[in-house]
DNA sequence: AACATATACCTAAGTTACCAATGTATTTAA
DNA sequence: TTAAATACATTGGTAACTTAGGTATATGTT
């Protein structure tokens, strides 16, 4: 497993790419997707990922609709217009970042 | 400027980085070249970068050595064997990192 | 039948790595 | 002469996590 610290602040724009191809998910969906994704690189915790649902589906980027599957609940969770638009945002912002990052790869003189 | 929380967790690797490339720098100097290299896109902070430099000099990950220009004080920093293995395993983390994060580089279905 | 694991939601408390602000002091440019 | 740049540093606050726990159903496993 990668060193979980650099995640630090990629959750959400994850999160956003996720829903920007699937449509709709639901939570523990989304934990196991990115931990199958990533071969088990990055696993996000679920006391990361419900709170982080909850404040942007409070700030209108996701909608959330309840449904049931046999006697269990599962909430999905899908991008408003507005998120459409702080997707693509978070992507570009992103891959700036992965550019930046970039800028420091070098093997070292020694 | 890039979202900064995106960087939270890549100061280390990218001192470290810049350690790894130019035998010795002072804290003032690291700012600035990280500032120039990015052009802009990356400012890291001296209440973060002071901090850091004392840790890894704890750690024994750098050495530090004082220096007079005029009546000014600089304290240069370099790695020391232990902060060269460091910085290698951290460029190794920064590049599976860059390498997970690629995954979720996708133009989303709509 | 009992038990562990997987599925599925959630919250609260603690940690960490930063940012913003401030402080000191010298040097250089406007 | 006054602002900006150079150069060090610390303190207080915060965001985004982790760890740990809670509830409940479903599905293997011995």
């Amino acid at each position: 497993m990668n060193k979980q610290s650099l995640y630090k602040g990629c959750l959400e724009p994850i999160v956003l790419q996720l829903l920007g191809n699937h449509d709709r998910m639901y939570g523990y969906e989304i934990t196991v997707k990115v931990k199958e994704l990533t071969k088990g690189a990055l696993q996000i915790t679920e006391g990361a990922l419900y709170p982080l649902l909850h404040r942007l589906e409070g700030e209108g980027v996701l909608t959330a609709e309840m449904e049931h599957v046999g006697n269990r609940m599962r909430k999905y969770y899908r991008l408003t217009p507005v998120g459409q638009a702080t997707r693509k945002n978070a992507l570009n912002e992103l891959n700036d970042f992965i550019a930046t990052l970039q800028l420091f790869n070098k093997p070292a003189i020694s």
